[in-house]
DNA sequence: ACCATTCTTCAATTTCTCTTCAACTTCATT
DNA sequence: AATGAAGTTGAAGAGAAATTGAAGAATGGT
């Protein structure tokens, strides 16, 4: 896995390269607006890291680039700028993910594991868990090879559940991920969901592998 | 999840702590630099929300004690000033993150569970003490690699002891800390609590880590 | 504009946790 | 050993959270 780190700090570059280097990445760096562009129109990379404050160049306008010649997939941006608006900006250019600075490696770690999951699984990737198999592309759940219909929230939530099985997820974090960050008061409404789902995944004869985690949340597993 | 709130505006400090305690976390406040300072020396949280602006004293101030007790972990300043010296001289005396005002408490909240999940992971996420493991993240607690489900006081409580291992606690640092500082009277049921703790632990087959400390507390050690 | 489907609200019911309580045991001190 | 304070335990009621069915509001396609 290669990965490019655009960074104009030099002991932060060192230190990321350095810490990525022991997580197995094999690792490029660019210093400046010039030679992190003459980089990414050169080279592939699985996962660009891109500081948006740099000499010579707004870090978004090499995403600009990026997104013009469909090689944004893969940018994680990194900024000390507190800016929601640069967020947004950077999102919307087709990057993955944001992290502010200060941040600790092992969280830098985790991001671009995840890009790079997300990345490589796009395709036509079929999900599996037990019985149930899903894909991701033609949004076709099924349960012992018979199709079942989700709604949309349904299958959001599912997804959501079987992509963090073994793990508790609280109401709150399934709130926020299916209806955006800024919801606030009352989840009721996902007590019906999971029910619904659940009702639906019994019907076709699955286990109840949504398990209740009292005061905590759910947890999806066997 | 324990946050304490520093904040002279009355307004802003209740409508912060009460949209606070709705997700999950119990709020502490302190009004001026001197309670400030009372609260940060005597009581352990898990994140500061801390002004700048303060009347009886710069904020910054605070922060600079915190930092020589190596408590400044955890920190994230609010401030009104725009200035980017406060903010480079914040983050320099070990603030976590910096938050302009005005704000919304969605961007606070993700803000706070950024800097608690930063200093949880802090490397590992894993939090182990013999056959013991938590999973700060998905919040799995293990023995020997069978995992056993806790309510959430449980492992409230199994993380406070563990994070805290072979030092004494007493009852009623348990109780603020899993409670919050208005607790008052009688904490009999924390009582009630460890014993089924330590049943769980038990019947998982593990040792009990939980000695009791005649007339003063608790110490889990082996 | 209509119908069908999905999403959300609401209140009744169930389930599980938290807290209280009282009986009992252990501990430190005399 | 006797005493009182501190800690342990099981049972049970109070309280909070989750489940469920039904019905109203929003959405989307024809």
């Amino acid at each position: 896995m290669k990965i490019l780190i655009i960074e104009d700090e030099k002991e932060l570059r060192a230190s990321i390269a350095s810490y990525l280097t022991t997580q197995e990445y094999s690792c490029d760096t660019a210093v400046d607006f010039s030679e992190a562009l003459y980089k990414t129109e050169t080279f592939d990379y699985d996962c660009i890291l891109l500081d948006i404050s740099l000499p010579g160049g707004n870090g978004l306008k090499i995403l600009e680039i990026l997104k013009e010649n469909n090689k944004s997939d893969g940018v994680l941006i990194i900024s000390a700028k507190n800016s929601l608006d640069d967020k947004i900006t950077g999102l919307n250019l087709g990057a993955d993910d944001y992290l502010p600075k200060p941040f600790h490696l092992s969280e830098l770690n985790a991001r671009i594991a995840a890009i790079i999951r997300r990345k490589n699984f796009d395709g036509h990737n079929i999900i599996k868990f037990h019985n149930l198999a899903i894909d991701t592309q033609s949004k076709v759940v099924t349960v012992s090879d018979t199709s079942i219909t989700l709604t949309k929230k349904e299958y959001e939530l599912l997804i959501y559940f079987i992509s963090n099985k073994k793990k508790v997820i609280s109401k709150d974090a399934i709130a926020r991920h299916l209806w955006g960050d800024d919801m606030a008061g009352n989840f009721d409404f996902i007590y019906t969901h999971i029910k619904n789902l659940r009702k639906k995944l019994a019907d076709a004869g699955e286990a109840d592998y949504i398990k209740s985690i009292y005061g905590m949340g759910y947890k999806f597993s066997d």
